[in-house]
DNA sequence: CGCTGGCACTCGGTAGGATCGACTGCCAAC
DNA sequence: GTTGGCAGTCGATCCTACCGAGTGCCAGCG
């Protein structure tokens, strides 16, 4: 699409841009890394690359920004992803140590990604909801509420506080709970919501309470959203209204997972700026990696930074960690 | 310590320059209820409140902002907690209708916390530790892994991953559990790593790593923290260098943890500034309210505001959730 | 024909200067 | 003790001039 003059005169721009933050103009391009042409050519070119799309001038006689097509073009042809030395050690050992309860190790792999990258990070965890049930109990806490319990294959464990109309004993409990047991075991926890009643009257006043928990409980927390490094945001935005919003984003979870997900649906790895779909992400790009257990897509890791982002360096750091994450979390 | 005229300006000045965020000249205070000189007569208190340290001039020929001696003292002797009727309502619908799980209900409340008051909120749940243990068990993953799952009495489920050294059959699992169930219910959690070992050979393998991961984990976890409008404090700031900063702080979650802890160990329901004892929050004010569930203290709502935050309506917000969530808690 | 050096031009950013207005502190009078 | 009046201070605002980085265009060169 762009001949390779106009494509080295495109990387020297994107690359100055996201080091500076300044308009770039000709005179800095032609001291870029494979330029050997004149000023004045690269002026034409850069004229060509604004009437292109590529390039925009914030005011006459100002240099050139990146425009999200230009970024677009940077990813899609130009970047190669590329981690540093230190980085990729630091991955390797944070996976190396990595162990506990797998909603702590989500947390802290933002903390790697804010670390790696300087931005923000969202770790989406593997749906519970979808993890086979290892073990399921029902446990009184007084006399009328009971608490269910369930251990999924996955080390994720599932409760629901079930309110009950009348007292019920531990006998009782046994027997739901022996009930459950049998029906939902190897089954997803919605499941339950659909399996059969046992036939005795006193057991099945409970067990329909559970269904009706299930149904009602089973849509909501579906997905494990962990965000880290809203404050290395903010310090890449200097307008705070710019901060405000993307924090407003940043803290409905919900919103932060309808976002991931339509990018990995749409099959991008980076959105920029609109493409993001969400106009208070206007100055943003989201860098993201799906991640897999046992070849299936369970979750998504990913950066959100200003559009100026370092590319090069969050591709890398995102896919890496993605798929280190992918490994760790398939051995079990 | 101040007569009534000048507390009376004092207060005037502090409530103008709470909704404007300008210094307050002489000639806006005299428009306030409750003084009935004139500005000359008011300059002259004003400059005897200056060098007693209430108050202070951004720069010769500017009005007068307060300091934080002088919010101390707004706070202390001029503040009366007041929440407007739609606020009161608001917090009784929502504990009215607040049900389930524990964690999302205390996440709801930090929500509650910022739709109250505009400022981001800060809620620590009971430690989990301290509960007595209902229901404790062990739950095969794979060959060499299981769970630890322990229900307790509030409701809470904690949870370990447990990694042997050899495989491990489901009927080994069973009397472990039923050996730690024997010894452990009733107790805390922590308890059972130091409890008696059962004396059989194969079950003492497993249950001597139970001990040694609960003795190894067992500090980490001990209290939930649940953070919320982070965006509307970034409101609060102009300077991003602020809102980058206090951001860093409410990230960690052990940091904040402790300001809570030591704000309300020092007997205080709001901390001004540097009384926070953190450089970050020298632009900031705390209100908090520990809660207290069966007459104890177990927890801590708070919101975290600008210096200059609306004290009489965050001192109401705080101590009003404060006091339905521990009952909310209390009845189970 | 493409590239280059040169040149006129544009325009944001900065510095200096004048003005404005919201204050203050002080003082003499009540 | 309180008040009106007054001179003085100083940030904020506006204007102007100027500088410099950068552009577009053009004529000339290989």
């Amino acid at each position: 699409m762009l001949d390779e003059r106009k494509a080295s005169i495109l990387r020297a721009v994107v690359e100055e841009y996201i080091q500076t933050a300044q308009p770039v103009g000709s005179g800095h391009v032609v001291n870029a890394p494979g330029i050997s042409v004149s000023s004045a050519t690269v002026r034409n070119e850069m004229a060509a690359l604004e009437t292109e799309g590529f390039l925009a001038q914030p005011h006459t006689s100002a240099g050139r920004i990146p425009t999200e097509k230009g970024y677009r073009y940077f990813v899609d042809a130009l970047a190669q992803p590329s981690l540093d030395r230190s980085s990729t050690l630091q991955v390797r050992a944070f996976f190396d140590r990595a162990h506990g309860e797998i909603e702590q190790m989500l947390a802290d792999t933002t903390r790697l990604l804010t670390g790696l990258t300087d931005y923000a990070a969202v770790v989406i965890g593997p749906p519970h909801e979808a993890g086979k049930i290892r073990s399921v109990q029902l446990v009184g806490l007084s006399p009328q509420v009971v608490l269910l319990v369930a251990v999924l294959g996955s080390g994720g464990v599932e409760k629901r506080t079930i309110d009950l109309a009348e007292d019920v004993d531990d006998a009782l409990l046994l027997r739901a709970t022996t009930h459950l047991s049998e029906q939902g075991i190897g089954h997803p926890l919605a499941w339950l919501a659909t399996a059969p009643l046992s036939g005795e009257s006193t057991v099945d006043v409970v067990l329909s309470r559970v269904r009706a928990v299930l149904v009602a409980t089973g849509e909501d927390d579906a997905e494990q959203v962990y965000v880290n490094g809203a404050s290395r945001m903010a310090a890449s935005f200097e307008a705070v209204e710019t901060v405000r919003s993307v924090l407003t984003i940043l803290e409905q979870q919900l919103v932060v997972v309808s976002l991931l997900r339509d990018v990995v649906d749409r099959g991008l790895n980076v959105a920029i700026g609109s493409e993001t779909g969400m106009q208070p992400l206007a100055d943003c790009a989201l860098v993201v990696a799906p991640y897999t257990v046992d070849g299936e897509r369970v979750g998504t890791v990913g950066v959100l930074g200003p559009t100026r982002m370092n590319y090069p360096q969050a591709l890398a750091a995102v896919a890496v960690v993605g798929q280190r994450l992918g490994h760790r979390l398939s051995e079990g």
